[in-house]
DNA sequence: TCCAAACCATAGGATGTCCAAGTATATTGT
DNA sequence: ACAATATACTTGGACATCCTATGGTTTGGA
């Protein structure tokens, strides 16, 4: 996007707060900058890697999703709380996926309101050939050493627990 | 968004991961998924705090870099720099900004390409409630313990280094 | 049995992000 | 001095996310 800045913004921010006094709060706050700058530098390698394939994080997030099911297929609303999201944003990425043909929806045989989601052939190529490509180019060499992983992962699912994630 | 899932979603892609045989990728692969989600939760807190302010957490990001500047205005490029968006995105929030009369959009004295932002009175007082408000509803009570906080920001601040953000 | 309440999925609208192009202005090299 | 190149910002388009509202379907209580 342009080259490296001489100071961390972050951490220049982080000093603002303290000059001005919130230094109770500059702690959190340059955490949660620092939280909102990573993911969106992890979408954009993301969604530049699977770019190739036709696909973005999100619409490769339900591919993998419906790729580990054990029946194949899943409701939109079982998708749409284990991928976190609006059933909204759910219904727009799998418009897209069944535009190119890499899902389905189908009937539920006994509830009428419900629509299964189903992987076509397609989908479950395109979702192997991605997968292999995510592994390779950004989970296999992240920049984050494996220990720093792991702890991230730890404090984020401590506070992804206190916040209602999950139990 | 909805009661609270039984497991980690995010832990179970990892099992899945390990059993697929790519346990090499299975920790950065969920630090990355669970990075994503964090950004989210505190995206949406902020935003709902923000907006009785008429304002989202982009647009404040604007608005708190202009107060801190120290002669109260910045080149468009200089602020995108810093606060690490696209040029147009910028352009998008100082457009909204701009309609509400919270910034303004003056000619560079020097340089016709130019323009500089600066803080309407409007803008600072606005800015200064908002801000009360983040620091108190968000940061002061972030669900992140202030030593996760510390580790988490010293972790990412690796990260972002080593990714090009700054020197 | 039957109607109200709950639930599922989608449409519409606002915002944000990025990328690719286009316009205007500066700077640079010959 | 002038043409080629670089920089600054905006426009238009593709996607994603959320919220609110709406149309079906199912369920549960009177």
């Amino acid at each position: 996007m342009s080259s490296p800045l001489p100071r961390d913004p972050i951490a220049q921010a982080r000093e603002q707060w303290v000059s001005h006094g919130w230094d109770a709060e500059a702690d959190s706050m340059a955490a949660i900058t620092a939280v909102m700058r990573t993911a969106s530098i992890f979408l954009q390698r993301a969604d530049s890697i699977l770019r190739p394939h036709g696909l973005t994080f999100a619409r490769f997030e339900v591919l993998a999703l419906l790729g580990f099911s054990k029946r194949g297929s899943l409701p939109m609303t079982h998708a749409s709380r284990l991928l976190q999201v609006h059933a909204t944003s759910l219904t727009n990425s799998v418009d897209r996926l069944e535009a190119t043909g890499l899902v389905r929806r189908i009937q539920h045989p006994t509830d009428g309101r419900t629509r299964l989601l189903e992987l076509t052939a397609e989908g479950a190529d395109i979702l192997a050939a991605a997968r292999d490509d995510l592994n390779e180019q950004l989970f296999a060499d992240s920049g984050l050493p494996a220990a720093d992983a792991r702890e991230l992962f730890q404090i984020l699912s401590r506070f992804r627990r206190a916040s209602g994630d999950f139990l």
